[in-house]
DNA sequence: CAGCAAAACGAGAACGAGTCTCATTAGCGC
DNA sequence: GCGCTAATGAGACTCGTTCTCGTTTTGCTG
């Protein structure tokens, strides 16, 4: 049951997610432009957990610049869209996480010695999670989960 | 402004945890200054929680003002010191976290509609967090776990 | 296809949190 | 007191993010 995934990359899915993304902010009455399209295909690509600045980074090298400002447009109407979740995995550090429709969820470590991030999920944690909410009488919409510590590797 | 949260813990623990401020920051060979007190007081009143903004703000009404470079610095010195713990609740909200010596520590729930935050803690969830480090072979030094959803008296 | 209104765009200004620098002040051991 | 050094505060600076505004595109309609 609680199988982990220790950073399985599924190209397969974020190429289903660009479609997606582009079908759900059609429906929600957004025209298609060339930023837009560009910043999608990059997340896409990226399989998520990039910051805005990356991706500027990633669009000026590219085959055409993208501004700034339209960069955050574009995760901003992500976001409203249900197509992006922000994680604030540090200070500074606003990371975007493609939101696949499977309702797949996951968490980061931060290895304190590397800054490396490497993504979970967990059965369990989702389930003592939950059971908090129930206790405290709160209805959970999302939660963030963020350890820190050494990993495997820095541990040696 | 108005997050003057609920305080599960009596406010003497937090009269000791200045105590131990003061000690513990003279036995690393800090001087006392006026600044760290007045920032250690206003800490220790509110019981934590408090961004470096809000002590700012509440020290520039007081009986000194306090520059900000000074906070962070004060800040800073003591999360060396393991008294305090930075908890990156939202974006552009680092607040701090009083850390007492008695090892208990917390969680927050922020809700959505109030914005008000409960803090919390919870056995399982700390198992689940603990077991999740040993299923990954990370040793986790801490963790961050913030919920967000809507709180008893919003969802009335 | 041309015309049009609204959406999207990019450059740069503005903003806010946090850090850094530096001249001045003040603690503490002598 | 004396002097060394940490602490302080004003303000410059960095950096991520948001805002503004004039221009370009898009998609729709005649």
């Amino acid at each position: 049951m609680s199988h982990g995934t220790p950073h399985a990359h599924g190209e397969g899915d974020c190429a289903a997610w660009a479609q997606r993304a582009y079908r759900e902010l059609a429906a929600r009455g957004h025209r298609s432009g060339a930023a837009r399209g560009a910043v999608i295909e990059r997340l896409s690509a990226a399989g998520g957990c990039v910051t805005a600045q990356e991706l500027a980074d990633q669009l000026r090298g590219g085959t055409r610049p993208v501004g700034l400002a339209s960069i955050y447009r574009a995760l901003a109407a992500m976001e409203d869209a249900g197509l992006l979740r922000p994680a604030d995995i540090g200070p500074g550090e606003r990371r975007y996480e493609l939101v696949h429709d499977d309702g797949s969820h996951h968490h980061h470590v931060v290895c304190e010695r590397c800054d490396r991030t490497i993504v979970f999920s967990d059965h369990g944690l989702e389930a003592a999670i939950e059971s908090v909410g129930k206790r405290l009488g709160v209805s959970i919409d999302a939660h963030d989960v963020v350890l820190r510590g050494t990993c495997r590797e820095c541990a040696g």
